[in-house]
RNA sequence: GCGCGCGUAGCUCAGCUGGAUAGAGCGUCGGCCUCCGGAGCCGAAGGUCGCAGGUUCGAAUCCUGCCGCGCGCGCCA
C-alpha cells in the first residue's frame, strides 16, 4: 500500500550506515539527522518522519526551515514552547551540526538557519546532474486516459484528459512504478450509427469525398450535423409536427438497422466503419504526436463489446446479476441515491459499463497489473463507483486498486461547449492559434538568425507548453473556462514562464562559455570541490533558490501519490520566479573565482530540477526561445 | 428530492492529512535595461477566507446546519 515508505525506511538505513552526509542529496534529511542528534531521550521519530515535519518559517528572516514542536508535546509531557527551546539549546551544544548554523527557538518552533554554503554543496551537484532518486521495485500500474470516440472531434476540452493523464503516468514512472500507458477508443455505438446514417444516406456521392487531411475531423462534423439534425426533429416532434416524427422515427429505423447490421458484421458495413474508424484514429495518432504523448497499448470499445456480454451472461447465471424490467444489472445498495447498475439493455445489447467490465478483466488478466487508474470526467462519478463495486463483487480483488480520477470540465465564458451551438473549439484551432501567436509575437524577430526548422520547432514547444500547463495547473475539482485571448497571453504563470525561465538559465552558461567561464565538473563529483565553491554563496536570492531546490523530489512524489499535477506546476512556478529574482540580482558572467562557480552550479542545477519538472509534466524545455 | 463538488483580493486561482503576520497571476497605479535575453524584476493599492454554530491551546483547513453555484441521478457514453 505504501512502497515508498518502504524505500525511504531502506535509504535511510543505508545512509546511516554510511557516515558521508556531505554526500546525501536532501538538504531536510541532513538537517533532521541533527535534528535527531538533539532529540531529547523518548522521542522516536526517524530521520524522514523529521524531515517531513520540516516546514518554511512564514518570514525568511526567520530562518531558512523550521521545526513544529507539536508533535512531541504529547510524549515528553511539556509544552510545545518549551520543548523547542531545549531543542534549540542542544542543537547549539552539537559537536557538529553542519549544515545548521543557528537555531532559535520561537514560540513552538525552533527555526534554524543553515549554512548557506553547506546547504548548497548539498543540495546542487544532485540537482544539476539530472539526478533521480532511486526506487524499490514499485508497482505495475496502468493509466487510461484521452479515450476519444471515433467519428467525433477532437476539442479543448478532450485536451485536459490528455495532459493529465498523460502527466500522471509521467508522474507514477518518476516515483518508482511500472507504469502502463492505455488509451481505449470508443469506436463501437449509436453515434457511429448516427454519423454513418448522415455519410451514407444523407450526401451526395460528391460530398461523401473526404478531404486529403483531417478526415476525422470532416466526420466529426458529419456527425454533429446528423445529431443536431435529431435532436432537432425530436424537438419538433415532441411540440406535435407529425412530418418531423415520421422523420425522426424514419432515421431512428436506420440508426438501429446500421448498428445491428455491424454487431451482425454486414461485410459492407463493417468496410465502411472500419476506413472512417480509421480517419479519427489517424487525426488522433497526428495529435498525439504533436503532443508528445505516446500509449503503450490501445484498446477498443470493439474488442471488449462481446466479451462483456459473455461476462453479464455469466454473472447473471451466478446469481451476481439479477433482471430486472427486461434488462440485466446488479444492486449496488452501497450507492443509495442510485442503486441500481445497468448492464444489458432491454434489447440484449450492451452499454458502456457492459464493457467496462471485460475491459477491466482484459486489464487484470492478460496485463497483471497491481492498480487501475482511470482518468476520466467528474460527471462518471457514480460509473465508476458502480463498476469497481461490480467488479469486487465478481470476484476481482484487483477491484480495490481501481481508482477514478475525476476532473473538472472545460468550458467556454458562455458556458459548456455545446456542438449544436457550435461552439465547440477544435483543438487544432487552438493548436494553430496559439503556434502564430508564439511566432508572430515572440520568434519573428529570430527569423534569419535561427532555421526555419528550428523556429518551427520552437513555436511547436511553446505552444505545448502553454495548452499543457493551462490544463495542468488548475487543480482537477476546479473547472477551467476556456478564454483564447487569455490562453494567449503568455506572461505571468503560464508553461512559457517555465520554458523562458530554463531558456533564459540555458543562455546564461552559453553566454559564460563564450568567455571561457565554464562550470569546473569536478562541482558534480567532487564534495569537497562543490563545498569550497559553494561558500562563495552569500545573497539571500542564492539561498531561497538552494531551498527551493531541495524540494523538487518531495514535491515530484507528493504529486504522484495524490495523482495531482497541479501540485507539481506550482512549484516549478514558484521555484522560476526564485530563479528569476536571482537572475535580477545575482550576475553570473561578470563574477570570479568561487563565486563564479557557486553561482555556475546554482545554475546548473536550476536548469536540471525546470528540465526534469517540466518533463514530468510532458512539456518540453527548449535550450532558447 | 438524493448524491458529488465548488464558494479565499475587482477577475482567475494557490494554500485545505489543523499551526507563526492568508499568497500568486491578470487588471490598476508607480519604478527597473552602461550589466548574462523585458515572455523578466521591484514596489503600491486591494481580503469579515459564503453565513452561523461546534471541536481544539490553535480553524481558510476538521464536524454540523444553512445560503449560492455547478454536475450526476436504468436502457447515452
Amino acid at each position: 500500500m505504501r512502497p515508498f515508505g518502504r524505500m525511504r525506511t531502506l535509504a535511510w538505513h543505508m545512509a546511516a550506515s554510511t557516515p558521508a552526509p556531505s554526500t546525501d542529496h536532501s538538504l531536510a534529511r541532513a538537517v533532521a539527522r541533527r535534528l535527531q542528534d538533539a532529540l531529547p531521550e523518548g522521542v522516536l521519530l526517524s530521520v524522514d518522519e523529521l524531515a517531513e515535519l520540516l516546514t518554511a518559517p512564514p518570514n525568511p528572516a526567520l530562518g531558512d526551515l523550521a521545526f513544529p514542536c507539536f508533535r512531541l508535546a504529547k510524549a515528553l509531557r511539556k509544552g510545545p514552547p518549551m520543548i523547542a527551546g531545549e531543542l534549540a539549546r542542544r542543537l547549539a551544544e552539537l559537536s557538529d551540526a553542519a549544515p545548521i548554523a543557528e537555531a532559535t527557538a520561537a514560540g513552538p518552533y525552533v527555526n534554524l538557519r543553515l549554512d548557506l554554503g553547506a546547504a548548497a554543496a548539498i543540495v546542487l551537484p544532485g540537482s544539476a546532474r539530472g539526478e533521480r532518486p532511486h526506487h524499490a521495485a514499485g508497482e505495475r500500474v496502468m493509466v487510461e486516459f484521452s479515450q476519444p470516440n471515433t467519428h467525433k472531434a477532437f476539442h479543448v476540452g478532450h485536451m485536459r484528459n490528455l495532459c493529465l493523464g498523460d502527466a500522471i503516468v509521467r508522474l507514477l514512472r518518476a516515483d518508482g512504478n511500472q507504469v502502463i500507458a492505455a488509451n481505449y477508443f470508443g469506436d463501437v455505438g449509436a453515434h457511429i450509427a448516427k454519423c454513418l446514417w448522415w455519410y451514407l444516406d444523407r450526401l451526395s456521392d460528391a460530398e461523401r469525398q473526404p478531404p486529403a487531411s483531417h478526415r476525422g475531423e470532416w466526420l466529426g462534423q458529419i456527425y454533429t450535423r446528423a445529431h443536431n439534425q435529431l435532436e432537432e426533429w425530436q424537438e419538433q416532434a415532441a411540440a406535435g409536427d407529425a412530418a418531423a416524427a415520421d422523420l425522426l422515427a424514419a432515421a431512428k429505423a436506420r440508426t438501429t438497422a446500421i448498428l445491428r447490421g455491424l454487431e451482425a458484421r454486414d461485410p459492407e458495413l463493417v468496410a465502411i466503419w472500419d476506413e472512417t474508424r480509421h480517419w479519427s484514429l489517424a487525426d488522433f495518432a497526428e495529435i498525439y504526436g504533436w503532443c508528445g504523448v505516446t500509449f503503450d497499448h490501445l484498446f477498443y470499445e470493439s474488442e471488449v463489446d462481446e466479451e462483456g456480454l459473455r461476462l453479464v451472461e455469466d454473472y447473471l447465471q451466478r446469481g451476481i446479476f439479477v433482471e430486472s424490467q427486461g434488462a440485466i444489472g446488479i444492486f449496488n445498495e452501497e450507492i443509495k441515491h442510485m442503486p441500481f447498475f445497468l448492464l444489458r439493455k432491454q434489447d440484449g445489447t450492451s452499454l458502456y459499463s457492459t464493457k467496462d467490465l471485460a475491459l477491466a478483466r482484459l486489464k487484470f488478466e492478460k496485463f497483471q497489473i497491481d492498480r487501475s487508474i482511470y482518468v476520466v470526467d467528474v460527471r462518471q462519478s457514480d460509473h465508476f463507483r458502480h463498476v469497481f463495486l461490480t467488479l469486487k463483487k465478481m470476484g476481482f480483488g484487483q477491484a480495490e486498486r481501481c481508482q477514478h480520477v475525476g476532473y473538472e470540465m472545460v468550458e467556454l465564458p458562455e458556458g459548456p461547449m455545446s456542438g449544436r451551438k457550435g461552439t465547440v473549439i477544435l483543438f487544432r484551432a487552438l493548436r494553430e492559434a496559439m503556434t502564430s501567436h508564439v511566432v508572430d509575437n515572440y520568434l519573428a524577430k529570430f527569423r534569419g538568425e535561427w532555421s526555419d526548422a528550428e523556429i518551427d520547432d520552437t513555436a511547436r514547444m511553446v505552444a505545448l507548453g502553454a495548452i499543457k500547463y493551462g490544463m495542468l495547473a488548475r487543480d482537477v475539482q476546479q473547472k477551467i473556462v476556456f478564454d483564447m485571448s487569455a490562453w494567449l497571453d503568455l506572461e505571468g504563470n503560464t508553461g512559457p514562464y517555465l520554458q523562458y525561465t530554463h531558456a533564459r538559465a540555458t543562455s546564461i552558461l552559453r553566454k559564460c562559455a563564450e568567455v571561457d567561464k565554464e562550470l569546473d565538473p569536478a562541482l558534480l563529483e567532487d564534495p569537497a570541490a562543490a563545498r569550497a565553491a559553494t561558500a562563495a554563496l552569500v545573497e539571500p536570492q542564492e539561498r531561497e533558490l538552494v531551498l527551493l531546490l531541495d524540494q523538487r523530489w518531495p514535491v515530484a512524489h507528493q504529486a504522484a501519490q495524490s495523482l495531482r499535477p497541479s501540485v507539481l506546476c506550482t512549484y516549478l512556478y514558484n521555484l522560476a520566479k526564485a530563479f528569476n529574482r536571482f537572475n535580477q540580482a545575482c550576475p553570473v558572467k561578470p563574477s570570479e573565482g568561487a563565486l563564479l562557480q557557486a553561482r555556475l552550479l546554482l545554475v546548473r542545477a536550476t536548469i536540471g530540477a525546470l528540465a526534469q519538472g517540466l518533463d514530468l509534466l510532458g512539456i518540453p524545455a527548449p535550450d532558447r526561445m
